[in-house]
Formats: structure tokens, sequence, C-alpha cells
DNA sequence: ACCTGAACACCGTTCAAGT
DNA sequence: ACCTGAACACCGTTCAAGT
């Protein structure tokens, strides 16, 4: 998407990025990196103008609002997920890992989950993200309003999971408060959330999303899944 | 300003909540009053400062910071999460019927559920309700770590399902963005988004969440479930 | 058309000073 | 121990004025 707006960016790349001319596309690049940089606390329109060595104000020709910013920087992000080729694995494993794509692609800038979880993303890169899991979901036999809302369930918990895995990073305080109650938790009263404390606790990264997505799929998929026909799975 | 702090309680209350001794409590729920009324973005420490008629700092003998608050605030609403009685239905009947609850509850204060996104829930009506899911699904036959994961995905799916509502509800900008970019989706580069963008918008509410649950418990139990006794599910 | 400084109406948090 | 006003270092957004 118009990588280098134009010769400047090339010519005079000195200590700074050199007063290039403002665009949307360089407001929201730059906010990326301030987000992955400081985190969700660290973003603010001031600091993305101060790094642009401008004033807040000027930022306000190329944005409506902070909302459209967080809005943009999703789907910029998002252009880092793809669709993984159709010609091998089945439709299953495809959905997968262009799920976790997803997932990284949120993950890679500190906080944007979080972000993500009070926009609506609608941006063309969301657009060819949601055809592509539709098409997987197809090829799985999942079919019409199920389908649709089977996208909106996957991509949701994959947002609220990378939402909740960027809280815990960067807010060890309240990680910190949940271990105090975990080390005072009465076994009596709380039997089995004292049994399950360790699990409950655990992020354990990769396995307990793992698990999780696949518990999601079954449960789309339903009881009777559709006969396993042995050609490759349809595109 | 303490000029009225203990009779006068009883004497002068007039248009004002009358200069009660500060608490947490009645810092929390002054601010769950206020995030109920106006919304998230209408509330801060300040407004509820001055709801108690007093300065924001006035609140640091009670809260060490703002993510405090807002735990708390939190936790107290989830008091209103009640385990159904355990002589009737099946376990599922009552696991969906608690985490309806549940949802209920973060959706009666406006923005609630953002805040739970990002904040551990760790307060003893957290503990309590998992404590009452862990025992239903035990019922269901999903024990051990898979129990404690399986609490974790049903909460953060009802939780960020709430939020999304949430962000809907009180984001109509949004909200009319996606409408305009549904409008002009083009049928011949996204053939099923556009097949399917109907439900993929109908937040239709209950249907679309109630599916989600059901497939998320499906899921969750796995391909095979435990032979279904004849008797009333166990305690 | 684009950029700017200054202003407006807010924030959370701290702290010395009061009672 | 509790409360307070004032201050500090920030916010997003607007707007008249510049180029």
């Amino acid at each position: 998407m118009a990588i280098e707006t134009d010769r400047t960016k090339i010519i005079s790349r000195r200590s700074r990025p050199a007063k290039t001319a403002l665009s949307q596309e360089l407001i929201v690049s730059t906010a990326l990196e301030i987000l992955a940089r400081d985190g969700v606390d660290g973003l603010s329109l001031r600091r993305v103008a101060a790094a642009l060595d401008t004033g807040a104000a000027s930022l306000y020709v190329y944005l409506e609002n902070l909302d459209e910013l967080y809005a943009l920087m999703l789907d910029q992000a998002l252009s880092a997920v793809r669709a993984p080729k159709s010609d091998q694995s089945t439709w299953r494993v495809r959905l997968k890992a262009m799920l976790a794509s997803y997932f990284s692609a949120l993950c890679k800038h500190r906080g944007l989950a979080q972000l993500a979880m009070s926009t609506i993303p609608c941006g063309p890169n969301s657009l060819r993200i949601w055809e592509s899991l539709l098409v997987l979901l197809h090829a799985g036999g999942v079919v019409d309003t199920k389908a649709a809302w089977a996208v909106d369930l996957l991509t949701l918990y994959v947002t609220a999971i990378a939402a909740e895995h960027a809280t815990r990073a960067s807010h060890d305080q309240a990680l910190a408060r949940v271990k105090i109650v975990f080390a005072g938790l009465s076994r009596k009263t709380f039997p089995l959330v004292f049994a399950g404390r360790e699990a409950l606790l655990s992020g354990d990264g990769g396995a307990r999303r793992d698990w999780a997505i696949d518990a999601i799929i079954d449960g789309i998929v339903g009881p009777n899944p559709p006969p396993r026909s042995k050609r490759k799975a349809a595109r």
C-alpha cells in the first residue's frame, strides 16, 4: 500500500524521519511504532505528533479523531495476517494457522488488542481476513448464518485472548493481586478453585489457546460433522 | 470539610446524600452509578469525588489507584450473579443460566465489560462464581485442567461479547462506519462476506450469543460426552 | 490546503498543610 | 487518621491566525 510515498523518505534519512510530508499512513505507522515501544499507556495523539515533529492539532487534517486512528492502526496491523496457501493441509489446519497469525499480529504491537476490543474492525484487511475465514469454514461445511457467526466468535476469542495476554504482560500489579488471592485461598470454601488454581493461572500461552481454539471449532462444526471427503478440502 | 460527620447524617438528608462518611464501598457504589448513567467515558476519579462532595485526592485514602477502583467495581457488580438452584434442570441449563446472569451483570452498568477486559477478576464474587462454574462443569464430566481452562474460556467469551455489546451501543460512530463499508461492499472481491453481511452485522443479541455459548460448551465437552446418567446431574 | 500556537476543558496522582 | 487545595504533568479537541 504505497510503501514509500515519495523520494524524501529515501534521500533525507538523518537522525529524524526528517520532516516527511505528513500523511495518514505515516501517522498510523508512527502510532503503531509508539504502541509497540511504549504500550497502550504510552500512546497519545500528542506523542504521535511529537514523534512527527509537529503539534497535535496538525493531525486533525488527516484524522477525524482518536477513534479513527485506532481503527486505522488496527487495520494496518492486520495487514500482516496472511491466508495460508490453499493447496495444502485440511481446512481446519489452515483455519488454525490463520487464527494464529491473527493472534500474533495483535500481539506484535503491545496493547493493540485492547484497542481492537473497542473498535469494530471493518477496514480492507479485516474484510480480506473475514473472506478467507469464511472460505475455510465453508470448506468445513459451515455455511450461511452459522459461518458468519463463527467468524465473529473466532475473531472475538482471538482478540480477547490477545487483549488478556497484553493486560497481564503490561500490568503486573493486577497479576500480583491474583497471586496473593490464590496464595490465601481457602480450600474449604472454594475446593474446586483451589484444586485448579495452577491451571487457572497458567498462562501457559500456547497450550491453553490451542485447546480453546480446537474446542470452539469443534463446537462450531457441531456433533454431526459433514462427511469428510477424501479429496483435499475444497478451496 | 467534615462539618457534619455524624448526627447530621440522620437529620439533614436533604437533596444530597448528605455527606455520608467516606468508605471504599461508598466510593465503589458511586462509581458504579456514574458508570451506569454516563458510560465509560463519563467515569473519572474526579467525577466520583465530585459526586461525593469532595476532592479527588480524598479517595486515595481508600484506593491505591484507578485500577483498584475498577477491580472493586467489577467485583461489586458481579455480586448480582447467582448460581441457579441445584435441584432442578441439567448442569448444562444451569451453566447457561449462570453465564446469562454473568452477562447481564456486566451489561447492567454501561461499559463495565470494557473495564473487565483490562482487569483480572479475582475478588470474592469472582471466586464464588468460578467455584460454581467448576461445580457445574464437573457435573458435566469436565474436570481438572480442562475444567479450569473451560471456566476461563466461557467467562472470557461472555466478557468479550458484553464489551462488544457496550462498544456498539455507546459508540454509534464506529457502527456507522461499518454500515458504510457494508453498503459499498464489492460482491466480486468478497463474495462470502457480501453474502453474509446481514448475519455479520446482526447484533440479534440473544440468538447469536446463545448459539455461541452452546457451541463453546459442545466444544468443551468434546466429541465423546460422558454417558448421560438418568439421575439428576450431580450437584 | 496545510500547518501552527495557544487555549479550553478535562485527566490521575502527589503532597504539604490543615483538622 | 482523614481530608483538602493547589500543583504537576499530562490528555483530546478546537480555532483563529499564519503560510
